[in-house]
DNA sequence: TAAGCTCGACAACACCATTGTCGAAACAGT
DNA sequence: ACTGTTTCGACAATGGTGTTGTCGAGCTTA
């Protein structure tokens, strides 16, 4: 009987997985019109989401300072995927909406993971593919949207 | 007959589940002695390899500048993991080599990646893991190392 | 009204990566 | 052996990203 894998490929084949699909997905979004989406920016408007938000609420919920928020919105604003407009009824915050062109490149995001996750499913079979969401989901249940990744990983 | 899972599901969960396994060997890591680890430094300690390397070819296999490299060699020179010795046979290479430390960690971090396996294994149990090691093994197969991770996620 | 909190902007700083340059050493061709 | 090219490690300069700290303006509540 053959012996288990190393405990260490697991996490390596999991980012290996995710950083595949991923630079994929960009490299497709680029042909689609958006060659200046970053991996980041697609989690960033997730996060800010259909209703829009402020710069403090999207720094709580991608675990950065406010600042730092801030000064990706302004990289976004700048790219033409959310604008900055003044609440009505609080004339403190300004509230950050995606453009047209925010919710086209997620709509195309979407479209392209289906596509990715078809290859999968070609390669893998249905069932398999399914046994394997089933399972990274229980595994890792919780919090999906936790995006600390900015000096997670690096760091001296 | 159940819809499939939205495509972004799997590239998430695949980070859910590479980042909560870091995490846990972390948290391990840090009780076991080595509380100044980062991610990223097994990653560097495994590339270095117990032959040793110089700065130019770790930067070439992590994919990143030299001088980066160099910076993260110092600082794990600075913790103990490392030390740099000049090479008897060429007078331009320093040779990174892994200390006694640096190999402790290692072997830990191994055992420690078994033991997150292992209780992987208890959830799902062993035949659903080894699927899912396969089949992410079907479907990442190549270049292990290539951890330009510093820049790649990130970047406004 | 007054105190306290939240928001966004600005400044200063730290960290980490980059490119470019340089001298020393090894190597290859003549 | 001499010379030109390549490789290595160090240094300097730069740019991008994130942080804390501070401030004024505007809500909110006692």
């Amino acid at each position: 009987m053959p012996a288990d894998p190393p405990g260490f490929e697991l996490p390596l084949r999991l980012f290996l997985g995710f950083r595949m699909l991923i630079d994929e997905l960009h490299v497709e979004l680029a042909r689609q019109g958006h060659p200046d989406m970053r991996p980041m920016h697609g989690f960033v408007l997730q996060a800010i989401g259909p209703e829009g938000t402020t710069a403090v609420e999207l720094g709580r919920r991608l675990g950065v300072s406010k600042q730092a928020a801030g000064k990706t919105v302004d990289t976004l604003e700048h790219l033409g995927y959310v604008e900055r407009r003044s609440d009505p009824g609080d004339a403190r915050r300004k509230i950050v909406r995606l453009t047209e062109r925010g919710v086209d490149s997620l709509a195309r995001s979407a479209r392209i993971f289906e596509d990715l996750r078809a290859g999968w499913a070609r390669t893998l079979g249905e069932d398999r593919l399914r046994a394997l969401e089933s399972d990274l989901r229980a595994m890792t249940a919780g919090d999906v949207f936790r995006l600390d990744v900015p000096g997670w990983f690096g760091g001296y």
